[in-house]
DNA sequence: GAGACTCTTACAAGGTTCTTACCATCCTAT
DNA sequence: ATAGGATGGTAAGAACCTTGTAAGAGTCTC
């Protein structure tokens, strides 16, 4: 008997509050194709404990015919599978009419970096290496959902912003402070984009390193700090006295609106 | 001289370890599971130099005990280990009621059978492989104890309050008094949020020590005098006739609402 | 109304947290 | 390869907050 006997005999649902996945008003079905049947078992035990429906499968052929039958909301797919390699399962589905629009996370064993590349290629969402942690993968599923229903709902890059003199343009990724436009980097931008996304809120830097910088970062919060000062620079007139990303002592930083 | 120049001598707080782990008030603990001394002796040392409070056991059955009775906010797991493998504690305690939540980093060692590994390590939160560097450890215990705390305590911003012409704003840490905003420092707003859940009710100056300040504050009541003198500055239009902040004479202070 | 107790106020010491400047590393485009 | 920018990390100093003490004002009790 492997982990599947074990994990059915203690089945800690029960005990589980169930947490939810938001005011989704219904359940969202999640497919997932792997062969080993201990990963399918974990895989579906965490996400039914957020709230997810899960059907399993465990070749690529069947995954084609479950996508068919119950149109999940997305799929969660290994590339190493009997009969029909997860590649090439991926490849079909974006090629029908009726898979195309469903995303995909692939699972791909460790070194097998190239696998990330053609993944990619072939329409995939996201990749997650071999072996994971459940709770990282149940992060990307929820990030992948997030992100292709904001996409279908139309709200692909966010409005732009404006407060006073200050203008954030997500389309062309440029700032303008009082007329002039200001060159900032990728993380310069992406940091004052989401803090001005949210005005007023405070957040410490461990929540911006998760928000800007993305749920796998392995690095110091000084990192933000060090950013922070360098947006300044750039953006406030007097960077000694910001205007706008001010500090908040003791907890974080606040983008304050004009 | 009276009492309380024999008092100043004993001062408590001369003698406490001040060290930081972040804004978090409380000291956050860590359970070591490794059978080679010179790894656990190691470990140890790092991370509490980083200000975590560690506990180290031997085997896997004294690291299901440890667990249950200290519960740690994050558990260190050698795979290889006498009596219960690291696999084994792992599965029962995502099995358990008590450890589901409890993130766990797994160490590996280097090219230990990587494919059948691959399959059975899920359940951890991270993998570091022997032999490791132990600044890259405390990178990832810090980076798993961030994504673990961001989705426990990212949503539960407590409820904006508002008394009259008080409004009291958790989420941007702010409070407004008759249109006017007024800034707060990490205690203040700590302290006056504590009280205005709580309208109406009395709360001693050891009591608002235990809320405010935490269980494991060694430190004097007039803390507290001295915060509310300062809030009252702050926030009460009138400080000498507090209209929020009331005094109850000989017990303490109680929110009054309107 | 006096004494004892409690609270308020002001202040200084010490600690923590932020800012600033600088360096190492990685990636990219020439 | 190599130069340059982007990114991440570190250390010193400044800014700010926290906390304990002491003196003065207020309140209760006898």
């Amino acid at each position: 008997m492997g982990i599947s006997g074990l994990l059915a005999t203690y089945n800690p649902l029960t005990y589980l509050p169930l947490l939810s996945v938001r005011n989704m008003a219904k359940k969202q079905k999640i497919l997932v194709v792997d062969d080993a049947p201990n990963i399918r078992e974990v895989v579906e035990l965490y996400l039914r404990r957020e709230g997810y429906e899960v059907a399993t499968v465990t070749d690529g052929a069947a995954a084609l015919v479950a996508t068919q039958r119950d149109t999940p909301d997305l799929i969660i797919l290994d590339i190493m599978l009997p009969r029909l390699d997860g590649l090439e399962v991926c490849r079909r589905l974006r090629a029908s009419a009726s898979g195309a629009g469903i995303p995909i996370i692939m699972l791909t064993a460790k070194g097998e970096e190239t696998d990330r590349v053609v993944g990619l290629e072939l329409g995939a969402d996201d990749y997650v290496a071999k072996p994971f942690s459940p709770r990282e993968l149940v992060a990307r599923v929820k990030a992948v959902l997030r992100r292709t229903q904001a996409e279908s709902t139309g709200v692909d890059t966010g409005p732009t912003l404006e407060f006073g003199s200050l203008l954030i343009d997500p389309k062309r990724r440029t700032v303008t402070v009082a007329g002039r436009q200001v060159d900032l980097t990728v993380k310069e931008f992406d940091l004052l984009y989401f803090l001005a996304r949210h005005p007023g809120q405070v957040f410490n830097r461990e929540q911006l390193l998760d928000h800007v910088w993305g749920y796998d970062f392995y690095g110091d919060a000084s990192t933000v700090t060090v950013h922070v000062r360098r947006l300044r620079e750039k953006v406030e007139p007097d960077p000694a006295q910001p205007r706008w990303i001010v500090t908040v002592w003791g907890v974080g930083y606040r983008f304050e609106e004009g």
